[in-house]
DNA sequence: ATCTGTTGGTAACTCTTGTTACAGAGGGAG
DNA sequence: CTCCCTCTGTAACAAGAGTTACCAACAGAT
């Protein structure tokens, strides 16, 4: 049943009466890894409450270059959705499934009326804004303080973490995507980390053995 | 009076009961371009509305390279410091006057109340966390996806943007340190923007002519 | 087994950026 | 004016990252 799914995930953040509306007007949506959720300049009519998985959400120039921003969790939201609901504004972002996740999809009415009846609601979507700031700084140190070899152990950690799982499922070319590089690059820069014994490779398989 | 400059600033936001109590418990507060606002890791207990001038906002990373993020301008806020407060979390970043500023400091107290009783104020607190979060959003593709040289020539018509003023009065070391690089670096790609005729290059002083 | 498309490894080169070093120009203090 | 400090220009070199090209290894289809 939707509200237990909920309540175990969401129990600790908001009253009973609160999760008993948000089962009441929400959607539950499960959508499989690769799946995307949400496109660049695409209009935003409700807001996703994660249950399991995780979303990457990505960043893309007018050249189409794309550049991978961060990962949402269990338990998180997408804060810039909110205020793109109630201003009505297009997405900034692109969001792709990570991995098979479920979500509960809630309509932008009522989240404006929560805000002002369920102190609980407020709270939530401010520390998502928080949350989603300091991750977004984070995505800054990452571009402007490191090298792409640090950048890359780092996106294959977040990865593994995000996951669950230590070996990770992806080609050069796609890790070249989210790092806004080149394949060649990748190569390079991974056969480096598994000579420093930090990683080690397979077809379409990395392992990360410094988590 | 602080009634009658608020109402100038930010009359066309806030509703005439709410700018009487953000003038009744709010402090103006002026200060000289240069002047460190707020520093990384210090608490935070009051939040600026800004009236005037132009405060830019850095990052720092552990071995003290600094980086430029956005400015905040007249009519804006500090997002950040909001949640900041209401959490009493440190800050994640450092803030320092760009110009003359003046601003109007207001204290957590008031700040948490007023999110319930005036739906203007609760706006303005989420239109301030979007509008951060689009201009973090710019920073970031502009370090993915841009190269120093444009880079350079975007914060030139940035800084003459909120200072008004197409002359800059700043040091090739001081461009540098906001753009994490060096400042022969700087000095190089200047000459080649005055070679192209985007600017013209004069001791302590770059008068932008692209706009 | 053979063919084919995908994935990964590597070399060679270019371009951008960072580093080191040094010299000259400008401006203020004495 | 002279001294000194800051600011700017430039050269030469190093390092990181992007590009092009090519080949080998692998997996699935026929």
């Amino acid at each position: 049943m939707l509200l237990d799914t909920l309540t175990e995930h969401y129990g600790f953040v908001f009253e009973a009466p609160l999760l008993k509306e948000i089962a009441q007007y929400g959607q539950l949506k499960k959508v499989a890894a690769g799946m995307q959720l949400m496109d660049i300049g695409a209009p935003i009519t409700q807001m996703p409450l994660l249950l399991s998985g995780a979303i990457k959400i990505l960043r893309e120039d007018e050249k189409g270059d794309e550049l991978l921003l961060y990962f949402i969790e269990r338990g998180d939201t997408c804060a810039m959705s909110f205020s793109c609901c109630m201003g009505g504004a297009k997405s900034e972002i692109r969001a792709v499934a990570e991995t098979d996740s479920e979500m509960i999809m809630v309509p932008v009415s009522q989240m404006e009326k929560w805000m002002f009846t369920y102190k609980s609601w407020q709270q939530f979507i401010l520390d998502s804004y928080q949350a989603r700031m300091k991750e977004l700084l984070q995505t800054v140190d990452t571009l402007a303080f490191l090298r792409m070899d640090d950048r890359l152990l780092k996106h294959l950690q977040d990865k593994a973490k995000v996951t669950g799982d230590d070996h990770i499922h992806a080609t050069h070319q796609e890790i070249a995507y989210d790092l806004h590089t080149s394949r060649v690059v990748i190569s390079r820069l991974l056969k480096k980390l598994e000579n420093e014994g930090k990683i080690s490779l397979h077809r379409n398989d990395i392992t990360v053995i410094d988590l």
